[in-house]
DNA sequence: TCTGGGGTCCTAGGACCC
DNA sequence: TCTGGGGTCCTAGGACCC
């Protein structure tokens, strides 16, 4: 059996923890650049507030309806994950953090599930001020259907019949499914498939057809047969890239320098903490998926290092070098992404036969930045190049401060 | 004015190997 | 007339997840 535990709206519920007027009242959360909803509460729900809604266009509902409104705080959202994860951990052995809100947990050979589930809830509330909700069930995506169920149901429901597994399917829309996206959903409802149910009665080789092996493993799962296993190890990690669009739209070479130099150095950061190098660099230049398609550009360059690397000074370099070579006169830029890939663990870079290793000095250059930054807040120390106004940099109007991550921030009791 | 960021997996097709 | 069989690796594109 397994369980999947999920916070419930839970960046709105982190904000919650700490400005708890705003419980009982419609909040949203803002993507970065305060861009679109990402998180709404039950009472944002209710006013009809669609997940996605880009804020500009519901200005005036939110006004209507009284929404408190912030801005997406990963750090704070980050520090509370962690706490509910340590939470739910001491239930079984066998963890697998699925996303920031999600985990499944093993319980294989557990009983009394419903009363487990339920001291789960109690344990994390108890303990983080979260809300969380608990679906159990033989498969993981049936305890996804489980999960979505309870939230009707006191925040804790399990399937474990054949009975209650296919009561919950009836009318579970085929939408909702854990594996099933846009595309999949319009095609099931083009023929005519609505609900979980009538997917689960699909003959298997249509499913494996259409919707290829995907589809087929979430097709079992449903009838039971356990097929996507616990993930308790983290695989190694296969690319990773620093992308964030502008708080403004730009042209100007000077700022996109800077921004992606910022980008390079945030993925220098995030490659040391993770303890790989990159073998390959790319760059790739966005304007406005929005606007008219004349004005549209999207160059990007690809660049193979002769050394895997993960200094900030080496990433940055290589990061301008490819700006440089992709950059376009007169188009107004709204992103740029850095990403890095052929990723390989610090301790097993191989050297280049013929050619000598330059970067022991901004290895150590970058040890040194990455431990001042950890004493002293993130950024206190960077490279010129980065900027000093970074008039590019994201909005974030509504931002709360640090409160668990930050001394300054820490909350005052009276 | 204004529309997120960061990932994974699978498939098909092409280049290449012996 | 008539041109094998069995692989690997890489990339692009498309689907999905939160």
């Amino acid at each position: 059996m397994f369980a999947l535990a999920d916070c419930n709206n839970f960046y709105a519920s982190c904000h919650r923890l700490f400005e708890p007027q705003y419980n009982g009242v419609p909040v949203v959360v803002l993507s970065n650049n305060d861009g679109c909803v990402i998180a709404r509460s039950d009472e944002a729900k209710t006013c009809g507030i669609k997940m996605g809604a880009p804020f500009f266009k519901i200005k005036d509902e939110i006004a209507k309806h009284n929404i408190a409104v912030f801005s997406s705080h990963y750090t704070l959202y980050g520090d509370i994950s962690a706490r509910v994860m340590t939470n739910l951990a001491r239930f079984t052995p066998d963890v697998e953090v699925y996303s920031i809100d999600e985990c499944f947990l093993g319980l294989k050979g557990y009983d009394c599930l419903q009363n487990y589930g339920k001291e789960m809830r109690d344990t994390v509330i108890q303990h983080t001020g979260i809300p969380i909700s608990v679906g159990i069930a033989p498969t993981k995506v049936l305890a996804k259907v489980a999960n979505k169920t309870s939230k009707k149901h006191n925040g804790v429901m399990v399937l474990e019949t054949e009975e209650q597994i296919s009561k919950a399917l009836v009318d579970y829309p085929v939408e909702d499914l854990w594996g099933v996206g846009r595309q999949f959903s319009h095609k099931l409802i083009k023929e005519g498939i609505e609900t979980a149910a009538q997917f689960r009665a699909l003959p298997m080789a249509w499913v494996q057809a259409h919707m290829t092996i995907v589809g087929l493993r979430m097709w079992r799962e449903l009838w039971g047969e356990s097929c996507i296993p616990l993930k308790t190890m983290l695989d190694p990690k296969k690319g990773m890239c620093t992308s964030r669009a502008f708080g403004k739209l730009t042209t100007d070479y000077a700022e996109l320098k800077e921004a992606t130099s910022s980008y390079a150095a945030r993925l220098g950061v995030k490659l040391r903490r993770e303890g790989l190098c990159a073998s390959v660099i790319s760059v790739r230049l966005l304007t406005n998926k929005f606007g008219s398609a004349a004005l549209e550009a999207f160059p990007s360059i690809t660049m193979p290092l002769e050394h895997p690397v993960n200094n900030t000074l080496d990433l940055v370099k290589v990061a301008l070098l490819g700006l440089q070579k992709i950059y376009l006169r007169g188009y107004m830029f709204q992103k740029v992404e850095v990403t890095a890939t052929g990723l390989i663990p610090e301790a097993e870079v191989q050297l280049n036969i013929f050619s000598e290793y330059k970067g022991l000095k901004h290895d150590r250059v970058s040890q040194v930045l990455d431990q001042l930054n950890l004493h002293y807040g993130a950024g206190t120390l960077r490279l010129a190049g980065e900027g000093g106004q970074q008039k590019w940099k994201m909005k974030r109007q509504f931002l709360k401060p640090c409160y668990t991550t930050n001394w300054n921030d820490i909350i005052k009791v009276r």
